[in-house]
DNA sequence: ACGCCTTGCTTGATAAGTCAAGCAATATGG
DNA sequence: CCATATTGCTTGACTTATCAAGCAAGGCGT
């Protein structure tokens, strides 16, 4: 759901509903309903407004959003430090952790593929 | 504007508004409205439904309804330590479960430093 | 002239996005 | 321990998209 990767990619910014809304302008309230899927499908210029604060594809919110994107369903895989960019700042140890579990999901899906 | 564009297309085609709801199942009224200005932003489906009709592409759509396109943002934000470039790829469910564990590394961390 | 489609349009009515204001709970600091 | 700020959330009002129904003007055959 559009609602929980939003939260969870502000969660892990560490940051609030109003500071966001400081940062996009857009309100805490609407946030919240956002974030709880009490609304559906946010304008695009929403969706842009947090892609550009989050550093997450507007594209990848287009599509969790419902909308039609462009390339019509197109493989979605970015280069990990992308993806670590926007995780904010993280300690060494975070940086460890993080590296082992990734390592762990990957073994984990090719057992589960072998398994199949 | 959108709606003269969209009505100069049609009229190019020789269709009717009812003809046109036909094919894509939005009514008349709408797209009267949509081409006489009225309607100034239709969902991103209507203009999508429209451009595969009107064989129109739906970035362009999209771009004179005023809604940021993906092509006209920033593209990949990049740079970070080599740690991660040797990774490659990641999935949208890696990144998911990675955000979430950070998250739960970050709520431990701090349940610890209250309970001293 | 007379019916009868067809076409574009207007008008409520409904649904959904969006915000301002305020509330309850929790965190923070003196 | 108290005051104050912060956080997430709810509610009510407003705006806008969208549709169903209906209306007036024009074509077209008889």
């Amino acid at each position: 759901m559009l609602g929980t990767y939003l939260k969870s990619v502000r969660d892990a910014k560490g940051m609030s509903l109003r500071n966001v809304e400081e940062k996009t302008g857009i309100s805490n309230a609407f946030l919240s309903q956002l974030e709880s899927g009490k609304v559906k499908q946010p304008s695009p210029l929403m969706l842009y407004k947090l892609a550009q604060l989050y550093s997450v594809p507007y594209e990848t919110l287009m599509e969790q959003a419902g909308y039609p994107v462009p390339g019509g369903g197109i493989p979605d895989s970015r280069s990990a430090s992308a993806v670590f960019d926007r995780l904010g700042k993280i300690s060494s140890e975070e940086e460890q952790e993080l590296l082992d579990y990734l390592f762990f999901l990957r073994s984990r899906a090719r057992r589960d593929k072998r398994r199949k």
